[in-house]
DNA sequence: GATGAATGAGAGTTCATTCAT
DNA sequence: TATGAATGAACTCTCATTCAT
């Protein structure tokens, strides 16, 4: 178990997410982090080395995150038109949910800083609910990488949509929700 | 007096989306830009009131331009097969061809700095395409802006997947194309 | 006579004043000075050798003006007091109503840049007549710097206050006179 | 942690004064005021927010500085002739011994800068002693701030004066102080 | 003569990081 | 552990000045 005071740590990440959603990343510098954390400067250095450190640290941390929540939500049992249903709607509401950390791990996934950090596209127990599913005749054998392709990017459109015109989001995601379920179901 | 050089403005151009390539918006400053330009710090507030009116000029200028690149490729005298085929493998060329300007694009759309520079998801003429071949009981009557999230997001987890693995991206590529004529077409 | 366009030389003259009263001698750079004059930057030093230069001629050229001015309104013909009432509220009058020469000359006058710049206080004429004034027995014979000592400064403090509470300044201004005739007539 | 160093915010300001002095205002760059004070041009930063609040703030410190050494020399209790007297006297001896400090408050009391930054002319106290000697009928009933002027403006001109011929200006200053008795006692 | 472009030098300021407590 | 002070390096941007037209 981590010595130190964790909420400390947990604060700072929290601020970096934060900071980096309003303000940009070039503008999120380790003052303004401790300040939003309500930690001094120098306190960062005590859990990280460095603040690119801090900041592959995080993105690691927030990168496969998204995975866990799906996993809670999903499983095999489902019928294949709710489980795409339900891996949709959960995606979408993480991202509306958890606009910080989506946009950090978006932002910071684009930059030179993060190569290297291996995140795994669909960890090990997702893919093997996605291939039992293509297994079972329920999706398509199409490439796996393509099946995650189109479970994770269209709803991001459709996520920026929404935060242009606020009304019609819902029904948009309806529908999206379908068109992916003809795309991949049998 | 001299008159103002458009090789300069145009260096300094390339070379925005260049730096931001290779080191990332946050470490792209107006002197290494400037540099890499082969020209004076001094000459970028030339051609730019701020570093950040600068970045924004850019976006603008290069975030319609996909829409120009597709355009020239497209047309409604194409199948509906063909259209949506052409369209993401253009897309998809792009993406590749000009992959600074794509990156630089993605990354300062996401930036606090770019709010209010609107960009058309989709300027008139290519919607106007787009809902003819609806018209014309081709395309489903999805949602416009369900129809270009099918046909601008998918490719990118594809283009994604390219730079892991070099080698079987063509046959993803084909198959993805399959797909999303699949999803589109009635 | 000279050559060049005197108009733009003018210019140039009025806006440095301008512009240094407005925005102080800090802020004052040539091509603040140049816009506000109408011309280029580089027409400034078809003028002048350089800003400091330009600083210097123009100090020059506005420190002695006053004097010109109290010459015009000033002869040894009037009654001492009369002479002295005159003189100060010349000299009020001009502060206020070339208030951006003034403060120029007064500004300048501070910065090392016009160590060397010789202005005399109260040129020949004008001391002249302050001497025949007091052989003529109408001024005590005090020491003729401390006579344009009682003369010039006091009337500055007026003009500040004047600044602060407008209202009261022209009482204030009366009396000033009573009290420096009463200083300096015998 | 390390507490402020108050030897370091002094040398801060004394260098500011110093600075300004032999270079100017206009030439009075946060890097040479640094330098002068031994600092990094960092630090200032840690003890001011920004270069036009560092020297607003020491202008605040010191324009009220000499009323204070004025307070201290000065009480109701001396017979009005002595009372000038030693005010004049004071006045011109803090000019010459705080140079620095007097050339700075000046130059920057005629800044924009400056504005808002509202100084008292003659505090309290001292207006009270000098409105007591109006009451007790040994000062002429004259404005108030036409009696600060007095007391305070001609003197400057005796200082000038004494900075381009060294020799007479004790004599000068000696008459000086007679003069103004003479215009403010009854 | 007059100008806008161009720039090295330097402005004010913030940065990531270390130090002393 | 935790901190505010301290700073060299780097930031964005403006300066005084020169150049090419």
């Amino acid at each position: 178990m981590r010595r130190k005071d964790d909420g400390k740590r947990d604060s700072i990440k929290k601020a970096v997410v934060q900071v980096i959603l309003e303000q940009g990343m070039h503008a999120a510098s380790v003052s303004k982090i401790a300040k939003a954390a309500g930690v001094s400067p120098a306190t960062v250095y005590v859990y990280y080395e460095s603040k690119d450190d801090m900041l592959r640290d995080i993105y690691i941390e927030y990168a496969e995150n998204i995975y866990k929540v799906l996993l809670n939500h999903l499983s095999i049992d489902m019928p294949g038109d709710i489980f795409i249903d339900r891996f949709v709607r959960e995606y979408y509401q993480y991202i509306i949910e958890y606009e910080e950390v989506f946009h950090f791990v978006e932002q910071f996934g684009g930059c030179p800083l993060s190569h290297g950090c291996h995140i795994l596209k669909g960890p090990e127990r997702l893919n093997d609910i996605l291939m039992q599913y293509q297994r079972l005749g329920v999706l398509n054998n199409y490439d796996i990488k393509n099946i995650w392709a189109m479970l994770l990017y269209p709803v991001k459109a459709v996520v920026k949509d929404s935060k242009n015109s606020e009304s019609t989001s819902q029904k948009q995601l309806d529908e999206m929700i379908m068109i992916i379920q003809k795309a991949l179901l049998k």
